[in-house]
Formats: structure tokens, C-alpha cells, sequence
DNA sequence: AGGTAAACGAGACGGTACGTCGCGTCTTTCA
DNA sequence: TGAAAGACGCGACGTACCGTCTCGTTTACCT
């Protein structure tokens, strides 16, 4: 039931279109509160205020503080992916240690909390999941399937699971706080699944 | 700043003591309706009246929903933990095994989402992960040990890592759902630390 | 530091003008509590209640429960005088007279209350002493006035005061109930300041 | 149904007696915070506090927090009366004059908001209008009728409500502050009492 | 060029929950 | 056994935001 992000209907809208000037603004006030107050404190009052916008036109786009959240989110990751594309990423080890990278700051943890706070089965969540996190992943098993095909990595191996593990130990290292994360851990972690453990 | 857990004071109090029975009807209440309306609209107001109790008794333990809930979660944890003790778990297949179980319930998801939104520098959200995440890992963690001492596992291997990994391959999957989650995939995932990737 | 009752601003304003018809509800519960339950017992609470209103709406007006008793007197008052208008007050006599039943009411002590717990020097005090009680003894004055003019009264009398021990001997009676209080002391009273008492 | 001001019971008391170090604290308390926050915000917590007293020890003498400020209003007046007890008052205007001087204080407003909130036929309010106020008036009273008798005031006259109108007079400016209230009007009224106000 | 329809800022609305204060009562422990 | 300390159930406080609703104004498109 979410407004946000549908695509683009084709039929021409009557009307005054929509401020380009107004999401801007408000995307901008997002970003800036998520940084000051944390995600809980993130509210549609404080939004509009600081956009200089009313809150029916925030609410004209998104259903609720969630939705902005992660679409203030999404909008910072791409733009900060599309800085990336310069350097590029051609083995599972820089991919791994480009994600410790990103995950490590303030957003990292942002993005955390919205998966977490989320509900999962909804349409947005899937999406905000897909373009935080779930494509790194990706990248990742493709990185992994080259390398299952050119007969690096075993055929009966779960490379969806493989994965899962070296993400998810970076995931909960972030929200736990319970040891160090830090970039020279892509390559322990890799270690560990290329190798194993036995002797 | 929290209230909640403090150590215990050895000077004898004064004045009345805090009564174990309104204790226990908050967080009979608070652990009622984490099932019923979840995590998110768990109010103050509303185990106050719930639990037949004034307000300020609650604020006086807890000072926000959140430390209330993780109270209520921690409990609960331990409640079920002690009723555990009758399966003895030998092995690190066995322990994996059973964090899947607890984990994927609604429960599962509570906890996570606690550990997401805390501050995780706060007194009480280490105490809460230590008791619903980190003491699991700590009992993995001897019997890696264990197998590290018997020669089963190679001296070098970082055994904090793998555990990490293993568990945070569960809880990945538990906020993302992108991938099912059900106890068959202990074995998967251990033979992957154990065995590695490669050919 | 009131909000209530600012003078009319000339300026158009901007946004959603006040509810006419929450107001009115707002004044009439308001109206309705203070016989039910007394001043004291005037609550915010119990008033948005009852007027099926949001507390912030009320707080939007009115400041506190006792800016809001006033309002909902003063109304009242104005109310019940222009249904005075049609029986004129000629003489002074009869104007004490009526003053007398209008205070022997039970809104006679509620505005009472008012006047001796209010901030004597705020503005919604001021404003609420004018129109409950120095209107009254504005008209009392005007009357004494022609009376001076006409050579009724000796021109050196001090009217302000003179009018002050005639009101003031009705509140002290209403206040203290050491003595009964009806309608026809206005004669007795005004025989003393006319006459004096001496032989 | 008050408990306060009981006399003394002749009966031995059992167990501890009260201490009178306590009641002597609590109305100390009392008479201070009703200077610094005024009779409105006088709270049984407060006065607790202050007196270094747990609550239940105020609860056993006064009722509420209204009984305990007209009985902390009580004993300062008659300690200021047994201070004042050495100059004498030996003419109605001298007695006004004092009465003024009295009245216009903090304390002045203090009294009038007792007198004005509290339940008129109630015992404790009785006793209390009568010490602060209708001792003071009763002064009066015998004056006057002294000088009834001594033929100076026409035997005719209402001396109750002359009286009325000269305290009711001050009352008035003290509660509504639309005119000054100075020593010099007891000349004033008196005046307009004894002559009257005709040609 | 004018009409019209939607989006805009502003801000009030009915609500819910917040976290605090004070009430008057109670249950301990201490002196 | 009275008094301090202080927790208790309760209820109201005044505030913050929610998501919706009028307002009057602006801005584009579509006759």
C-alpha cells in the first residue's frame, strides 16, 4: 500500500506537477536528521520544518517516517555507489573489504535498524533490502560462480550460504559491537571459508 | 543513565521495598504484548494498564519501552533457557541447531530488533546481547576450544571469526528473508567452516 | 504569557483557521464541569473529554485549566447580561440589587475563586475582573456620577472608594458566609453610605 | 471530618508522642514555600521534603495540603498578633489602619485565596476565617458598639454591615488591584461611613 | 489568454503516548 | 511503637508527533 517510489504512470498529469525543489529539500532535511537525531528521532514535523515544507507534501510521497527513512537512505547509498564505479572491484576480497568499508559508519548502522524495524514482507522493505544490501551480495555470488566455474570452488558448495556467512558476521560485528570490524577482516574471513578449519 | 539492573546494593535499603509482584505483572504484561502488538507499539500506558499498575512504577525500574522490553526479552530468554538445561548439547551442530529453533520465531525477531535500535554503548544493551546472543556464542566458542585443543582444528584458525560468521549467517537471514531459515541448515553451514570451499 | 483572547489581529492568517465549533464545545464542557464538579476539579483532561476534543487543541487556546475557567465565566457572564439588557437599571439601587442575585449563585463563588487565585497582574485576569466585576462597578460609578452632577452627592466624596465598600461588602459576605446575603440589603447598604451613621 | 487543631487530649497517650519538633518543621516549611511558590503550588511532597519528614507523618495531623496552609497561615498571624499586642488600638481607625497594613502583604493574598477556595461550611474553614479575619472584625465591632453606646452612632444603624463595608472594601482592592490600597484610606472610608455621602 | 486542477505553505484538528508530578495510602526498617 | 524513607495505584499535567483536514496561494497544463 506504499505511494513511494511507484513507477512512473504514463498518463499525463493534470495539474501543477510535483516540486522537484520540495523532494529535493526534503530528502536533504532527512539525510541531515538521520545524521543528528538517529532514525528513532527522525519526525515528519521535524522534517517539514527543517525542509521548509508542509507535512501533507511529504505525506502527497511517502506513507510514513519509515518510508522516508529508507528512501533518504537509498537515495545516499546510490550516490554513493555511483562515486564507486571509478575503482572497480574484481575480486571477492575487495568486494568484501569495500563493504566493511561502507557498512562501518553511521549509515551503516542506519541501514541496520531499518532492516531490522522493517516489516520484512513489505514491498519497500524488499526493495530497500535489494539496493543496500542485497546487491552487494550479488555482485558477491557472481564473483563466486566465476570462480565455481573456472573450477576454484567446489560444485556441491552453498554459495548462497557462503555468502550469508561472510555477510552476516560483518551484520552482526556492526550491531553487537562485540569485537572490532575492521576492512583486514575481509581477508580472515574469506580465509576461513576458502579453507576451512580442520587441519 | 539507565536505572534498570543495577548491581545489587549490599547497604541495606530503606523504606519500602520495591514490590516483586507488580515486577513480575509488568513483565507478565510487557511480555504479553510484545507478542500481540510487537516491538513497535509496545507503550508505557498500555502495560501499565495491563498489568494494573501506575505509571511512574514502571519508570521507576525502567526509564523508556525500550529497557522494558528488553527486560521482558531477557527474562524470557532465561525462563526458557532454564527449562533447556534438560537437553544437554554436546556438540557445535547440536548448539547451531537450537539457535536456529529459538531464533526463528516471533521472539527471534524481537531480539533482533532490540539489538538494532538500542544505543549499543549503553550499559543495558550489553547486558542484553550478552544474555540472548553473546552467551550462545560463548558456549560455541569452548567447544571450538575444545576441538581446537583435541587437534580437530588447526591452532591458527581465528575461532572468534567463525563463530561470528556462523551466527551471523542465522541472523542475516532472520532480518532479511531472503533466504529460508530452518535448522537443517546447521550442518550446511558447519560443514563449510569445517571444510572450506575449495576443491 | 497568555494566549488567550489577544486582540483581534487585523493581519489575514495563514494556515487553518480555528474550529468555531470546537470552541464552543470547548467552553460549553467547560461550562457544564465547573457546576458538575467545581473549579478545583476543572480538568484539561476531563474537559477535551467531554467537549470530544484533542487536549492540544485546547492547549492551543488557552494555557491552563484556569485561563480556561475564566473564559468559559466570562462567557457566561456576557451571556446572561445581554439577556439583562431588556430590564433597565435606572438607579443605583437597582443595580446593587441585581448585582446582589446575580453573585448569590453558585457562579458567584466560582468567580470569586477565580478573582482571588488568579496572577493579579496578568493580562487574562485583568481582562476577566473587568468584565465580571468593574463593569458592574463602572456602571455603579456612572450612576453616582450623575448623582454628584446633579448635586445629590457632596462633590468632595471619594465615589471609587464609596462603590468599593458596597461591592466589597457583598464579596466579603459571599466569601465568608458569616452572614446571610440577599437582595435587600442593597437598601441597607446604601442608606449607610448615603446617611452615614453617625447621629 | 478535619483532624486538625483537635484540642489536646486530656487521655495519656500511649507509645511515642508526637514530636513536636516535627509539627514545629512542618509549619515552618509550610510558611516558607508558601511565600516562594505561593498557595497554589504548595504540595504535601514539598513540604515533606523541606521539613526533612516523611509525608504520613504530615498526613497524621492535616488532611490535605489546604489544611495545612490555613494552619501555617493561622500560626502566623498569631504570632503576629502576639507581636502587635503591645501597641494598643484604641479607635476604630486605628484598628482599620492596622488591619490595612496587615492585609496588604503577600500573606494579605495568601489569606484571601484560603478564604475564597475553601468550603465555605466547612469546620477548619469556619475556624480559619474566624482567627484571620473575623477576630479582627469582631474588634471592630465592639468599638462600634461602644460608641452606639456612648450615643455617637445613631441606634438604628446596621453596625454589621457598616463593618462588612469597611473590610469588604479592602478585600476588594486586595483581590482585584484595580486601585491602590494604602493605610491612608482608613480615614478614607471611615469617613464616607460616618458622614455619609449626601449634600 | 484564461480556466482549472493539482500541489504548495501553513497550521489547526482529534488522537495517542510520552515522561513527570503530586496525591493519599501502604509497608518496611530504624531508633 | 512512632517516625523516616520511599514504593504503590491513581490521575492529571503539558508536550511531541501522528496522519488528516482545511485554508488561501501558486504553478503548470489544457482548452
Amino acid at each position: 500500500m506504499s505511494k513511494a517510489e511507484s513507477s512512473q504512470p504514463l498518463k499525463k498529469s493534470v495539474g501543477r506537477p510535483k516540486s522537484l525543489a520540495s523532494r529535493n529539500a526534503i530528502l536533504g532535511a532527512a539525510r541531515d536528521l538521520l545524521d543528528e537525531v538517529g532514525p528513532h528521532k527522525l519526525t515528519i514535523d521535524g522534517v517539514a520544518k527543517r525542509a521548509g515544507v508542509g507535512k501533507p507534501t511529504i505525506y502527497r510521497t511517502w506513507a510514513n517516517a519509515q518510508e522516508l527513512a529508507m528512501a533518504a537512505l537509498v537515495e545516499r547509498v546510490e550516490v554513493g555507489a555511483a562515486a564507486d564505479t571509478s575503482l572497480k572491484v574484481h575480486t571477492i576480497e575487495d568486494l568484501v573489504e569495500s563493504i566493511i568499508v561502507r557498512l562501518n559508519t553511521k549509515r551503516g548502522r542506519q541501514v541496520a535498524l531499518m532492516l531490522a524495524s522493517g516489516e520484512p514482507d513489505g514491498e519497500l522493505f524488499k526493495a530497500f533490502a535489494n539496493r543496500v544490501i542485497l546487491q552487494g551480495r550479488q555482485e558477491g555470488l557472481n564473483l563466486l560462480q566465476h570462480m565455481q566455474a573456472r573450477g576454484e570452488i567446489r560444485a556441491d558448495v552453498d554459495l548462497s550460504m557462503s555468502l550469508d556467512m561472510i555477510f552476516g558476521a560483518l551484520m552482526l560485528r556492526l550491531l553487537l559491537r562485540h569485537e572490532g570490524l575492521d576492512p583486514t577482516l575481509a581477508r580472515g574471513s574469506l580465509a576461513i571459508i576458502m579453507d576451512g578449519v580442520k587441519v
